[in-house]
DNA sequence: AGTATTTTGCAACAAAGTTGCATTCTACAG
DNA sequence: CTGTAGAATGCAACTTTGTTGCAAAATACT
């Protein structure tokens, strides 16, 4: 595949721009989940309003999600491959957020437990967010 | 107990003034959790500074407790007893939000369950949040 | 009651997010 | 390969959310 970006593009029936492209490859290229301001300092050249209605168009799609911080800032993540295609958004893993680094990670091989919920509730999504240091402040 | 606002307030070691009572009288009388927002019109006679700095001095009292959103708005709800007296702050229960009437709850019979993180990787807090349909919308 | 200390309100500001609209770009038909 | 409809973008203006400094007011304590 000549371009990883292009290709997400096209399997979600996006038109191809250029800063959809950028602003995916920012994603590709991170090890971390990304605030909103990180990807305005990456993609730099673009809007800021473009950026947050690219976000809002990924999220919409399922290309990325969102990960609930208890610091108010929203951090986003490129969706893993089976998360993407599977039409619908599941996301089951859990999410880390080092509290010396600030850095917000995926732990995609960690899965949510289940849990039972009170008679009455139905249950949509689940985030589980655990914070604390991560294992490259740690060494 | 004549005023169980000024009782948590004494408790505290805080000085018992008449935004920080109304502020908690609030709480006291919510069944959920509620958005800065909201406590902006429940209690609409003090200053918007007024009530940041309240809502920051009660979480570092633990007297109430933060809940992350997949919304980017975080929720503030009082913490239990034990969870205020035992000095430093420890929430184990899963919260809900409902995606129809939009309802932030403490499910305090809800224990999250624990999990194994990868090596290197230290725990310092969790949260689980779930969203859905409460109880009171499913009727 | 008097006073040191804390809390509050206000103003000014900074940061984050939204909306309408004119311009530019993309996809696609011909 | 063009022409064009519709989509995406940039810009300006605006709203909302959160922060800071400081003077005035309230509280706790002697
Ligand atoms: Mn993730
Ligand atoms: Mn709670
Ligand atoms: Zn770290
Ligand atoms: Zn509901």
């Amino acid at each position: 595949m000549v371009n990883q970006a292009e290709s997400i593009l096209k399997s979600s029936a996006l038109s191809i721009t250029s800063s959809r492209k950028k602003i995916l490859d920012v994603f590709l290229s991170a090890s971390t989940a990304l605030a909103h301001q990180d990807i305005e300092k990456l993609a730099d050249q673009y809007d800021r309003v473009t950026i947050y209605r690219t976000l809002q168009t990924f999220l919409d799609r399922g290309i990325i999600h969102t990960i609930p911080t208890t610091d108010n800032t929203i951090k986003y993540a490129l969706c893993s491959d089976d998360c993407i295609s599977s039409g619908h958004h599941h996301d089951n893993h859990v999410h880390f957020l080092c509290d010396q680094c600030g850095r917000t990670l995926c732990l995609d091989d960690v899965m949510i437990p289940a849990i039972t919920l009170p008679n009455g509730y139905s249950m949509k999504e689940i985030n589980m967010v655990v914070n604390g240091i991560c294992k490259l402040c740690r060494a």
